[in-house]
DNA sequence: ACCCCTCGTTCGTCAAGCCGAACGAATAGA
DNA sequence: TCTATTCGTTCGGCTTGACGAACGAGGGGT
């Protein structure tokens, strides 16, 4: 875990946003309402910003407030569906495989789900403050907080705190399954 | 577009996740480092935080820092195949329908996508900053960034940078994928 | 009853963020 | 060349966030 502010990650993102919308210094800080005196210390990795201060640049900047936060992504990343790191697939029956995972200080992960006919897996909670979305690509499956569960099929989409016990059980051969695990 | 800080939205935020935690203000303030009073008056909504504070506390509560900002989330939310808005259906061969829609300032839209074989879906750049990831749950096809697309196959991944023109082309009857729309 | 520890709030002080103004550098135009 | 505009940085001031100390309230333990 980052345990220091990223003071520095905030300048190289003002300035790359600041690059990217075409525009100057002083005119962010005009439609910001933030002195550019400010913008410019910012920029420059001295400072650190209070939430408002920041907010008005990201709205300035038309850019989501954690995007501020977070350093740049690499460009474009294929894992082919053996690859990657395959957790929980301890069940001969079930296997999840992470394909896409956070950034440092973000908050989703990217699974490829995979489930045969059977009890489900039954999911203990996670950490406290998650969520889970899962997009069900084909099959029939039983998904959802284990007291109340939903059958989903091809297309249909459930969201559940994943905090609480769930439980995910395939009712048909075939059952593929996208999750997105957020941290919320 | 919110135009001003959501310090409420910060108090407020800060007691849910330390209740949640079961901590009391006098030890969140010492694990962060913050003086306690400083944590009284931003649960009281009075204040605007520095990032390094906001951040201290962040880690002291074993939360994303983006999550102080985001009000809370529904609990169970459920999208059947049919429902949800669907966004592009214009083209006979080629339907998005968003199952979820990202929050005020956050930044992610989940969509299923269906599409019959044949040219393709071209799109043209999105906004800036936007980064696309897909996951196939069946059938072929040929994704990425049109100068230089993927094949992919049941299970594959790939994330691509949605600003730049990209394509999504079905080289087979009943393909399927989940996309991520998420602005970075 | 008493003491003692912890809870969260309030108050006064100090440091630091934010501001407007002034500055030198770079470019465009007459 | 000279002027005018815009760029981004630097410099005093005023405002405000962050701190430590002191406070009253509530809970166990003896």
């Amino acid at each position: 875990m980052d345990t220091k502010a990223p003071l520095d990650v905030i300048a190289s993102s003002l300035r790359r946003h600041r690059a990217r919308a075409g525009l100057s210094l002083t005119e962010v800080a005009k439609r910001a309402g933030v002195a550019k005196s400010t913008l410019s210390q910012l920029e420059s990795g001295t400072g650190n910003p209070s939430v408002e201060t920041l907010w008005a640049l990201a709205v300035a900047l038309d850019t989501p407030f954690a995007a501020l936060l977070d350093p740049p992504r690499p460009k474009v990343q294929v894992i082919r569906a053996g690859e990657g790191p395959a957790i929980y697939s301890d069940q001969a029956d079930y296997s999840a495989t992470l394909v896409a995972s956070s950034p440092p200080n973000a908050r989703r992960d990217i699974y490829r789900i995979v489930v045969a006919p059977g009890p489900g897996r039954k999911s203990e909670p996670h950490m406290p403050g998650v969520v889970e979305h899962v997009v069900l690509g084909s099959g029939r499956a039983l998904v959802g907080p284990l007291d109340d569960p939903v059958e989903l099929k091809p297309g249909d989409y459930i969201a559940y705190p994943g905090d609480l016990p769930h439980i995910f059980q395939a009712l048909e051969e075939g059952t593929v399954a996208t999750l997105i695990s957020e941290h919320v």
